[in-house]
DNA sequence: TATATTTTGTTATTTTTTTGGCAACTATGT
DNA sequence: ACATAGTTGCCAAAAAAATAACAAAATATA
């Protein structure tokens, strides 16, 4: 299913038809053509048929594409149909709005352990789940089949923590350091630089 | 200086050039070739070479980039030489965890207020800024030269606040919500949609 | 049932983005 | 002062991505 190599520009459209689908089966809609869909989320028809086709032909001609039908296969290209068991390293504002925030469980992503080097935190405990010393890093991921690390650390401890995820053969990072991990190729990598986002937003509030 | 259409892709490469160069400056470092700085954040000495040259050029034959030069410029580039008041709708965990995540006044984005619609949190203060009804965003924002809202609340909020934002101009939406706003185009809208980002990491995972 | 309409999957074309190549110019060393 | 090595800015080529076009197949309609 799933082939070679997809590139990057469709893999990141694919949340947002996934959101999109969701919303149709919410509202009852049992069918969409590429054309429909793409008058919704103002994108091309073409590229919406071109997307789906990297991953196999999911519609059917003269019908168009069954919503839940695609929405399942798309769940299922995203990985969301498994769950995976994640930490937070990190407990600072950050760590402790991702840790509430995200509706982790819902979406197969199961939050065990939360880790951060201040002690003054150890008592405390978010979602139920009590602030572990960073110390306990390498040992919690062994024992709890851990595949992702999500990283909410100032950038000289991301990098030093990284190390560490990497002897633990860490599956991926989620890292919203402000820094560039240098991890082998096999750990998967998604950053979240938000200064970089507001920065792009700052050069498109000077350029109109 | 920023002339006619620079493309997106370019754009979103400037924050990391920036990133990158402020680091070289700040360990001393005073010239940097397109090609060393190619081998420090891997990508092509042509692309980097490129993608200056869009916005004039400010290298020398023989000599390479002044790193200090470079720095300032793209912060020009980007706006970040400017400020830009803020405002954040929606106290919850990442509101809260933005308003204190940011180092906003260093970077030039100075935090004016923060509004809610839970009369629970009207006796807070985040960083010195207590927080307010939402019924006051619009007068709020005419009367203290608003030029961004942070967007930190549950989609259906988000879209209707995006209604009342129109109206009072706002130049800028930093959009948390997972939903896209429907704004006019002079609205600039930068989008932070982290269960998208999650999703992408999910699909790494499952292709290696 | 026959016909018109819809709509996909896929190939072809166009556009955009990235990479390669090189003349012109600068710095440095002798 | 001169030669050598380094390096940009820009143009050309290549690669990648987006869009258009259309035959084939299904649905809808009369």
């Amino acid at each position: 299913m799933d082939d070679k190599n997809i590139s990057q520009a469709v893999v990141s459209r694919l949340p947002r038809y996934y959101r999109y689908l969701g919303e149709l089966k919410d509202s009852g809609i049992e069918r969409i053509s590429s054309q429909d869909l793409s008058k919704l989320m103002k994108v091309t028809a073409s590229q919406i048929r071109q997307d789906f086709n990297n991953f196999g032909g999911f519609g059917q001609q003269g019908y168009g594409y069954n919503v839940e039908y695609l929405y399942e296969e798309i769940a299922k290209i995203l990985g969301l149909n498994k769950t995976h068991n994640l930490i937070i390293i990190g407990a600072g504002n950050l760590g402790q709005a991702l840790a509430n925030y995200m509706n982790f469980e819902r979406s197969g992503f199961i939050l065990r352990g939360i880790f951060d080097k201040n002690p003054a935190l150890y008592d405390k405990e978010i979602r139920g789940i009590a602030v572990q010393p960073v110390e306990n890093i390498e040992r919690f991921i062994r024992q709890n089949d851990i595949d992702i690390a999500v990283l909410t650390i100032p950038k000289d401890g991301a990098v030093k923590t990284a190390e560490i995820l990497v002897r633990c053969s860490i599956k991926a990072i989620w890292n919203f350091a402000h820094v560039d991990l240098n991890v082998p190729e096999s750990i998967v990598v998604e950053n979240v630089h938000l200064s970089d986002s507001l920065m792009k937003l700052s050069y498109g509030i000077m350029n109109q």
